[in-house]
DNA sequence: CGGCTGGTTGATTTTAGTCAAGTGCAGTGG
DNA sequence: CCACTGCACTTGACTAAAATCAACCAGCCG
């Protein structure tokens, strides 16, 4: 039932990372390892959350289809990252919905053995506290980026916080993340023309790139410009 | 020191109001009770977070002044709210600044009794999680309404949001915050004069009302409508 | 009486959304 | 190999929404 290895992988994970050799193996015990291709569904919003879920590898989109017809993209979560919690914790259902946004792994854990593992091994639940705050900083962020201003604004502050985690090096900076056009608009709440065009002018001013590797940002002066002073 | 009527009044905030007279006793000693003239500076972002506010009465607006101009509220917060507990968990400075919206009377607590008070009385840290899950969940509509569309659906979200407390009645229902315009523009991401444009609309409408009780939603259904179908 | 705040209106410009068409490419099945 | 499909991307013309700029009003307060 258990892969010989999960221990090894599961250890692996930030939010696993400081925790017991006997939390480790319980948890080995707990959760179980998916795969979703590119476009799947995790779940859908308004699911009843009886899973807590840890993206191993790949990227999962939590999304949120508005009545207004749009669809918002909550965020792009990669390795280490937990979905679902707040869903867990409270629950009631996801108020997402969630899509493998590349071929993804993840591990996912039921809602009771999450609750256990919280109550069970020292200091597991500080660190979902200063998880939720890292959070709600980030969250904080997002909506000041979407209240903030223009389109222009709004996609110069998303590309930044993409490039944020790159140590400050000269040249361009890829994208952790492969994201279209469509991607964007949904996250900052525009059209994908609007993007295109601003886009297409940044790349004809040399602001950004893309080639085989994605997209990169070129000029990390002018788009903090963009994000800052505008 | 501690005013005799301290415990009484602590007791009454919905943060407290599960917890043992031991530990009432002891956070009356811990905390301090301080007033604010409308528009009066609570603290400004960056700032140490040194302390924990509860509101007692009045209201506190929680806003940021961004890069781009505007001033975003995050939030504007009434009796047995908590705010800066973010910052004090996690010990960076306020992401945020807070004034007083009305006349308003507040708590504070600093952060190191703060922490003593999770550590030592059970349970609290588990209000706490629940309580920063139920605001991840505002601030996630708050992220969608911001994201959704126009300016009109925007709005009409935020006084959905305000009223929704409210019961199910027939006839108008005032919002239970005084708000200008001006602060209706800052929630939204909008400039002033849209926002009166538009309200003058519904006004003419008949959709909401304004009298010396403040702004009133007259007509829920077609709120509702706006808020949902556009 | 000023000066201040909050509200209001109109004219104009800028920005973004909408609609329609079309490109380039990768994969698929005949 | 080639037609065919689907997807991401692109462009242009046009319209709608919102910002901007500039006044102006009413009430309130010292």
């Amino acid at each position: 039932m258990i892969d010989p290895d999960s221990i090894g992988t599961i250890s692996r994970i930030p939010r696993f990372s400081g925790v017991s050799q006997q939390a480790l193996t319980w948890l080995a015990e707990q959760l179980s390892r998916r795969s979703y291709a590119k476009g799947a569904m995790l779940f859908l919003e308004g699911e009843d959350s009886s899973h807590l879920w840890l993206v191993e590898s790949g990227a999962v989109k939590v999304f949120r289809s508005l009545e207004s017809g749009r669809e918002l993209i909550l965020g792009i979560f990669r390795f280490g990252d937990a979905i679902g919690e707040v869903a867990v914790i409270d629950g009631t259902g996801y108020p997402a919905s969630a899509s493998a946004h590349e071929d993804a792994t993840v591990w996912v854990m039921p809602r009771q053995a999450y609750f256990t593992y919280l109550e069970r091994f020292e200091g597991t639940a500080i660190a979902l506290i200063r998880d939720l705050t890292l959070r709600m900083r980030v969250m904080q962020r997002r909506m000041e980026d979407l209240g903030g201003g223009g389109v222009e604004y709004r996609i110069a502050r998303v590309l930044q916080a993409l490039c944020a985690k790159s140590p400050d090096q000269p040249g361009p900076v890829y994208l952790p993340i492969p994201l279209t056009r469509q991607d964007l608009a949904d996250m900052v709440g525009a059209r994908i023309e609007t993007v295109i065009r601003i886009m297409s002018r940044w790349q004809k001013d040399g602001l950004i790139g893309q080639d085989d590797r994605g997209l990169c940002v070129r000029d990390r002066r002018a788009m903090a410009q963009l994000a800052g002073g505008s």
